[in-house]
DNA sequence: TTGATTTATGCAATAAAGTTGCAGATTAAT
DNA sequence: ATTAATCTGCAACTTTATTGCATAAATCAA
């Protein structure tokens, strides 16, 4: 069986067109991608519900994560953790560049241990850096 | 003076009616707030256009910075730093509680110091903490 | 396989969030 | 008090996202 479908599998959604394509297009891409790239991408072939639909399976069933920022516009990234639980991809570090606009995730990077005032309870971090990326810091 | 008057002009902002009220209600929460939140504290009192866009007045003017998350709709807080200058502001710590939902922000805490990958420049970077809050978690 | 069952897709309509243009009102500077 | 700058409200519009429903496709089970 083919690398995309198996994944699919494994985050037990069935293996339709536009789910393939879009984990295709989320593969080969290492910046965040917004409803309205993919509607671009796949003009007109898809209808726009169905991607938004399908972003939000792959969401649901741990293939994407949302990527907190304030442009108004929900960004998607791949989730890099290898297995299907999801919520186990609790600490993100972002970066987003003021140039090219683009949002990728820096997986290198962990967020450090801080310490929350008394009775505050942690469940995830987001750690969202601005600034130039590599490519436009030329 | 008035307090608020004197912060508005600190800001370069002129005194009217909108942005003396607007300014009080963020003074008065500890809580970043929507653009709907006001909308429905205002009850018709104010266009709802007048409350955008004095929202992005304070905005622009180093009043209130927007809060990343990914919900889709935008949230204010107030600045804590005195003075004026924009983006002076460049570390933020914001809590938001997945019980009550709210967002606040940690003006205690401090984002550590990061190594990024090479090339890459930091401006200024967002840390979104997700959890219980102090009061939820009782 | 084939048929039954479940789930996904496309279309149309609707909702929610945010923006723009413009005329009249308000603020602030002289 | 007059004038220039700007703010506000209204209407229209755009962009982003959601819902309902009929049809189509995928999976399961025999």
């Amino acid at each position: 069986m083919q690398l995309i479908e198996n994944t699919l599998k494994l985050h037990d959604l069935r293996i339709t067109q536009v789910r393939m394509e879009m984990l295709q297009y989320f593969q080969n891409h290492t910046s965040a991608l917004t409803h309205a790239d993919l509607e671009l991408h796949f003009d007109k072939r898809f209808d726009r519900v169905t991607i938004y639909r399908t972003l939000t399976s792959f969401l649901e069933n741990g293939l994407l994560h949302k990527i907190p920022d304030d442009s108004g516009v929900a960004k998607y990234a791949l989730c890099h953790h290898e297995g299907v639980e999801h919520n186990h991809d609790d600490h993100h570090v972002h970066f987003k560049c003021k140039k090219c606009e683009k949002i990728e995730c820096l997986y290198t990077l962990e967020i450090p241990k801080l310490h929350l005032p008394k009775k505050y309870k942690m469940e995830n971090a987001n750690l969202l850096i601005e600034g130039i990326c590599a490519i436009c810091n030329n």
